[in-house]
DNA sequence: CTTTTATGATAGTAATACTATTATTAATGG
DNA sequence: CCATTAATAATAGTATTACTATCATAAAAG
């Protein structure tokens, strides 16, 4: 990973760039601390503000409220997954191959000791992806803030690794639903070993990720190299 | 469909049974109206007594808070769809034939006209959840609210059609994964077709039901019925 | 050196998520 | 049929949450 990278974000959740200030990169820094200890429930702006010796009205300056601030991370998080997906698969010219990449590096996001900015710790917020991430699409308001652009970043990663679905296997007629479904799954899989063992096969919750990747790998070569003729049937 | 069936839950997320009063049924039954409309963070149990004509006090004789009262709604729809899963594939003898009734049976829960029960409508539940039903799992109590057995009804239906995938390919290693993952899916392509278009394929939010069967039938089958040499070269 | 701009300090409000008390009514049991 | 229990209604009250507003101060920019 280089040492220094920079993920903007294409929409505005934030009310100021919370990258561009001391007490913003604090508010960022803690609040995933904060959001993995308490859970997103339980976490409030007063509760962040004392721990970071600055106050309530200081943070709302940042942000309108704590789901904002969640939207900010997630997309941050997608942003991130996609640069890092794009730096692992560029020089790969087979299409299988570089989809098989783009899987392990999906799956394994989050995982690298080494941080790529000083102030996020990319493996606490992977946490938060895995438990909070569907409360940021989960809401009355969700049109709205669609069309604010608040949820670019995670469609981009959807459409870019369904090109990649396309190029391996043109015929396949669902590849942004193959897509969604696995990365919603790689989430899912990893939270459900760890708290709902029961739903998954995965055993070992410390390696939830390690085997979580063959089980994807399998599902999505499976439905794009499975029998095409089967659909067309229908 | 029967005329009369009785849904019972194996735990007790309520603190007095709601099938058996007047009070608890009009709480069920507009409670199912009131998060459709105004979604579950907007919901809350003064709105609902207003609505029933009673008062926050009785409400909460019910339900110890409004997010039980979610697990209550999500686990009562797990038990039913289990149960006319059961109806529509008890007769089948062969293993693929009776999992692809399953799905379709799974994917189409909610879309019946007539309802089981006469203050439960089946249709808006459904609605209820796709939107807001990983809530009930998602929060930092989950693994306190499983040992208390509120997850028992999704677990079940889990095992159960992994069960069938079992029997359908003994050989296949991931029967679990792969069902909690197309059972997420049945209820995220419907939600992702009407909010965020981007991240499916079913273009006619109208129909996103019938669009999605098609998908999962072949996620699943080609999953099972595929290379399985694959796995077991890795 | 003055004027923005960001933050801190403090206060205040409406709504939420409850809990407690008492009165009233309906159901049950002897 | 009366006495008891149980369920609900009516009302009040509390702590916390989710903000908004005001003003003072410190730092940065012009």
């Amino acid at each position: 990973m280089a040492a220094s990278i920079l993920i903007s974000l294409n929409h505005k959740s934030y009310l100021r760039e919370p990258e561009s200030t001391e007490l913003g990169r604090k508010i960022i820094a803690e609040s995933i601390k904060m959001i993995d200890n308490l859970g997103f429930e339980n976490f409030t702006f007063k509760k962040l503000a004392a721990k970071i010796g600055s106050t309530e009205a200081s943070v709302y300056r940042y942000f309108e409220n704590k789901h904002k601030l969640l939207v900010y991370l997630v997309s941050w998080y997608w942003a991130w997954v996609k640069y890092t997906i794009t730096f692992h698969t560029h020089n790969i010219q087979d299409p299988c191959e570089r989809l098989c990449r783009a899987i392990e590096v999906l799956t394994q996001a989050g995982q690298d000791e080494d941080p790529s900015i000083a102030y996020i710790d990319e493996r606490i917020l992977h946490r938060i992806v895995v438990s909070e991430s569907s409360k940021v699409y989960h809401t009355k308001e969700v049109d709205e803030e669609n069309k604010a652009g608040y949820f670019l970043e995670i469609k981009s990663v959807c459409s870019f690794l369904a090109k990649m679905v396309q190029d391996a296997a043109p015929e396949y007629p669902y590849p942004h639903a193959l897509i969604s479904t696995v990365m919603e799954a790689t989430l899912q899989q990893i939270y459900f070993a760890k708290h709902l063992p029961t739903l998954t096969d995965i055993k070992k919750k410390e390696q939830a990720v390690e085997e979580t990747l063959p089980f994807l790998k399998h599902l999505v070569f499976s439905a794009i190299e499975g029998n095409l003729m089967k659909i067309k049937a229908e």
